[in-house]
DNA sequence: AATAGAATATACCGATCGGTATAATTATTT
DNA sequence: AAATAATTATACCGATCGGTATATTCTATT
């Protein structure tokens, strides 16, 4: 086999408590809830980590690189920029529904927990959020040499602005238990793509 | 002198700790911290109130309080409903300044701490919201009445929209310490209002 | 000034916190 | 199968958690 039986067990941790810290924050998930929640022991979860700051650092690439994963699915299918753009904010539609056993966006609520807390952890939740306006950046970028997106657009700009428009919707959805936020934002969004972004 | 002693303390001690349930939340709020910030005893605390919960949900109140009593003063001076409208608008642009001795915002704080963890807590998030997009239909109301402000328009699907446009500035300028999202969406917010609800 | 009542300080409670040393167990190699 | 190494379980550590009972101090009324 290729992987040894420490690996498979972090990996299985991980997994198991991801939605533990991404729900209760860092100070609000215990490491009696992670023994709890694995079925193992504190041997066991120190055995394979530092301590429970790499466990929440963990927690939260594994969130993000299933959120990653969904946006890489839900677009797998559009071979153009434009279409990958459209696909990813229709994805977003129906964001509570894909993220409801992961306990929420882990972008909002690790960037939230993690500012005036943990500096290190703030950190790495902005450069994931870089990344993730790096990706349409690189749509709008593809678009633009398919034709399909206008040139001349400030590419970075416009992937702030995009991004700031859907963590929005995110927080708003989330918070207010009404997914109604994502449909009116996502409708907003995609006028916003058919009157300043496409040709 | 119309207010005892222990309406004082009280006071006191919900405008020392709000600044820390705000930016630590409610599990990273210790009481041995509020001890600290008020310089007070846990028996002067637990005198003055129920538990360390009562004392998370006052110094919610507090902290949004703050943030209406800033908004109320940034349209003081504007009679016309478009204006305050605006106005409201032009406020988050430094929104970060003013919340920066709060430790951020409240809603976006509360909120996410709350979810998932508080439902009471959440339920006064989710009703301090209600408000302040109740505010904004209010202004578009008067507007309308005015005539600076179109007939028709769903005030409340507008006030659900622009609400979101600023929270969702706000969570991504305090998450990438990056004040040029306020800028982005409010420029985004005015021509908004510009051209779909000014006549 | 004496006294009653309100407000605060002190000292403590059991429970839980994150973390660790070591024993027991399980896998792997010889 | 025996020996060795890797992994997990158990038992425990000091520190801190939220909360409380009681003693002390302060304030106001007489």
């Amino acid at each position: 086999m290729t992987f040894t039986k420490s690996e498979k067990t972090s990996e299985f941790i991980i997994k198991s408590v991801a939605p533990l810290f991404n729900q209760r924050g860092y100070v609000g998930t215990s490491m009696s809830e992670i023994t709890q929640a694995t079925g193992l022991t504190k041997g066991a979860i120190y055995g394979n980590f530092k301590n429970k700051e790499e466990l929440a650092f963990e927690a939260f690439a594994y969130n993000v690189n299933c959120v990653v994963n969904l946006i890489r699915d839900a677009i797998k299918d559009k071979p153009q920029g434009l279409d990958q753009l459209k696909a990813t904010v229709d994805f977003y539609r129906n964001y509570e529904v894909y993220l409801a056993d992961l306990g929420g966006c882990p972008i909002l609520n690790f960037g939230v927990d993690a500012n005036h807390q943990n500096p290190v952890m703030l950190k790495g939740v902005q450069e994931i959020v870089i990344k993730l306006q790096g990706h349409i950046v690189k749509m709008l970028e593809k678009g633009i040499a398919e034709g399909t997106i206008r040139t001349g657009i400030n590419t970075a700009f416009y992937a702030k602005k995009l991004y700031t428009l859907i963590q929005g919707a995110v927080f708003m959805a989330f918070t207010m238990e009404d997914r109604n936020y994502l449909e009116i934002m996502m409708d907003h969004v995609e006028k916003l793509i058919d009157l300043e972004l496409a040709v």
